[in-house]
DNA sequence: CGCCTATACTTACTAAAAGAAAGTACATGC
DNA sequence: GCATGTACTTTCTTTTAGTAAGTATAGGCG
C-alpha cells in the first residue's frame, strides 16, 4: 500500500515482520502503550512538551485531573522513562516534572495526534451531530 | 529542535494560540482523544489501517478484545465519522468496519505512535525494570 | 418439520479502575 | 503553638471494563 506514511526514518518492526505485534495481548508495547494514552498520560506528555513543570502547576494546568490520579500517571510515565523527576529535599516539598529525550519522542507523536484532532475538531463534531440524530430521531 | 517532525503543512492551534486547548477540561477535543486513545480504539484504527475488516475478524486480530467492547469501541470512532460501518443484509450477519478519509489521518498518527513504541521497547522496558528494582529493592 | 450453525450484536452481572474528599508530613512565619 | 504550603497517600463511592449468556434469523441437514 502507501508506504511514505511514517515520516520518521528508523524501519519499523511492522514493516519488516508481519505488523500488528501490538495487536497480539502477549505484547509488552501494550502496557507502554496504556501509559501513553491513558487519559490522563496523554495530556500530562502534551503539557511537559512546554518544559518542566512542577506538581502543582500540571495540575493546574491539565484541567479537571485528581492529585490521585496525576501521582499515578506521572509515576508510571516515570517508570517507563518518559518522565524525569527531581524532588528538591525542602519544605513544603518541591517537586519538578519534565520529560526525558525518550519522553519528548512519544511526547511530540502524541502531540501530532492531539494537533490533527484540534484542528479537525469541527467536522468531527459534525459528524458526531449527524450520527447522534441518525440515531435517536 | 527537529522541525522536520510533523507531516502536516497545516499551522496548528497550538502553534496559533497558546497551546493547550486539550488541557481545558471544557475542550471537546478531550472526548474525541478519548475515543482515539482509548485501550481498544487505538488498537482498532491501528488494525484497520491494514484494510477493510469484518467484526469477527478484527475480535480475532485484536487478541483480548470482548465483543461487548470491540463494538462499544466502534461505535464510538464510527460516531466520530473515523469509521465506516456496512452492513450486508444477509443471515448471518455480515458487516465491514473501513476507515474514512478522516479516520486514515487519525490511525496514521496513532500508527507512528505505537511504531515508535515497538521500534524503542527494550529501553523502555529496561527502564520499567529499574525503576521497580529501585523502589521494592 | 425441527434442529443446528453462523454472525453481530445486546444484556445482566461482577471485577477493576477512576474520582472525590480527607488525611499525612513537617519546616517556616505569625 | 497554630495555620500555611506542597506533594502525596488513603479511604470510600461511583463509573467503567470484562465475562458470560442471551437474541435474531436464514439456510443446510436428516
Amino acid at each position: 500500500m502507501n508506504s511514505s506514511v511514517t515520516a520518521t526514518s528508523e524501519p519499523t518492526l511492522t514493516d519488516k515482520f508481519q505488523r500488528g505485534n501490538v495487536l497480539a495481548s502477549s505484547c509488552p508495547s501494550r502496557g507502554v502503550l496504556q501509559d501513553v494514552t491513558s487519559r490522563w498520560g496523554v495530556l500530562a506528555l502534551f503539557a511537559l512538551l512546554q518544559g518542566t513543570h512542577r506538581f502543582s502547576e500540571l495540575r493546574k494546568s491539565i484541567t479537571g485531573v485528581s492529585e490521585k490520579m496525576l501521582s499515578q500517571t506521572l509515576q508510571a510515565l516515570e517508570a517507563d522513562g518518559f518522565v524525569l523527576r527531581t524532588a528538591h529535599p525542602v519544605i513544603p516539598p518541591h517537586v519538578e516534572y519534565s520529560l526525558t529525550a525518550s519522553g519528548r519522542e512519544v511526547a511530540k507523536r502524541v502531540e501530532e495526534l492531539v494537533n490533527w484532532i484540534e484542528v479537525n475538531i469541527n467536522p468531527i463534531l459534525s459528524a458526531r451531530d449527524e450520527y447522534t440524530s441518525l440515531k435517536s430521531g
